[in-house]
DNA sequence: ACCTGAACACCGTTCAAGT
DNA sequence: ACCTGAACACCGTTCAAGT
């Protein structure tokens, strides 16, 4: 269910072919292609790790020198862009139904789940931001339904970055639990640094921080971003236009 | 300003010394401790980068062998987790002015100063989250303080989390530009594979879209996220108390 | 106990050479 | 045009040796 469309295209490509050319059975190598090297990367990041996508890791995995893909991708910055690209193709924008605030949480959510089916990718954003066709698309989407409802150009961009960044966040710290119940005992002396007594409310709250990928931390966070600016359309705060940064 | 508290001890330690023992000048080596080790990372990754921060070039800057580190630090991992701690110590978490809801965007904006003072640093988180015992100290605040005004702990461990999130996000973002205006020309192709006439809300936004560094955007969100807890506790929505997952 | 030099197993990428 | 092998300039870290 996490493929992407045409993920199974080279595949049914070779099985369409399988007998008509007997002279290489199935050792014949298929043609080494940007698409083809940018899903085998993101398979490779989804079977295992960010970290094991080395383009090292990669050609052997494409059975290639590692040169070769240098042949189709310019940098391995270029290829964590192509991937996050495909994986933004996921995404739904054009969900019509109810009003600007039904459409914008449908969007968001679906850049969610679309996030969601590639949990390691979403740390490639800590670094840089580099947009492609279909993160453009999204952020459109994102601001055309903002300026329509009635936000200022000013709101709808600093909304954008508020909604992105908070998404994208729940993503990064997702493998991570910020309570140190779960961590190794050889490291207890630097954890629990603290006595027990001075986290009272951490401890009172700790069977529910099993972390950001939690079922219903994102809907939460989600629910109160909405609850916010449905508030500040209603009481006219959605209203600032330039930005006074030139007074520092 | 973004220096820290003791952040100059070591070297008014030597002047105070200068003279004294005329045998050795300025070429004595201060000893290599813990503290001065995190200070010094601290140091060249808010001069460089933080991929500047290399145990060899660390070292370097210490004057001392790469191996050398590794008797006060068990790791890269570990020296990371330290600088982290070390920022965080400048959080403040004593504002007791206000409301819950005052208390609470104070704490918060401590939180974004500290990171603010090193920028950098931010990315850290990630890739995990090992939380010292400044992080502790901050989580207890916060947690505390939702607690008092009345929500769930199921509601205080999500609103933490996004909180968290948010913010930590917000810098991670930072240097980067969402809208590819900046972006060198070579890639035009790619980022403006959608014609002009496609992305109008975007470009109506575009003056608004600094990134997330720019002055107000922060302020925004926290803005945001508060109105939202707001009205959650007003309608009585602050209650769920049992994470529903057990169903999947 | 603390520091060092040499070495290991990796990276991304350049370059000259092959076909 | 596309692929390859060898090589360069790096990493974090281990290990045996020094003091």
């Amino acid at each position: 269910m996490t493929d992407q469309p045409n993920a199974s295209r080279t595949r049914s490509d070779r099985s369409t072919w399988v007998g008509v050319d007997p002279s290489e059975d199935a050792t014949r190598p298929p043609p080494l292609t940007r698409p083809r090297i940018v899903r085998a990367a993101l398979r490779l990041v989804d079977d295992r790790d960010l970290a094991a996508l080395t383009m090292r890791a990669l050609a052997t995995e494409l059975k290639v020198s590692p040169m070769a893909l240098y042949n189709h991708v310019h940098d391995k910055e270029e290829l964590l862009d192509l991937m996050l690209d495909l994986v933004l193709g996921e995404v739904d924008c054009s969900v019509t139904e109810g009003d600007w605030l039904a459409q914008l949480r449908a969007l968001v959510c679906s850049f969610h789940q679309a996030l969601s089916a590639h949990q390691q990718l979403a740390q490639v954003y800590s670094t840089r931001i580099r947009l492609g066709p279909n993160g453009l698309s999204i952020m459109e989407r994102f601001v055309g339904l903002l300026l329509q409802a009635g936000f200022s150009r000013r709101d709808a961009a600093d909304a954008l970055l508020v909604f992105f960044t908070f998404t994208v966040g729940i993503h990064q710290m997702g493998s991570i639990a910020p309570f140190p119940g779960a961590a190794p005992q050889d490291e207890a002396e630097y954890y629990l640094a603290l006595p027990r007594e001075q986290i009272p409310a951490i401890l009172a709250v700790s069977p529910h921080l099993g972390g950001a990928h939690q079922p219903g931390v994102f809907e939460y966070g989600l629910d109160t971003l909405l609850t916010g600016l449905h508030n500040k359309l209603q009481t006219g705060e959605a209203q600032r236009e330039d930005r006074q940064d030139d007074t520092s």
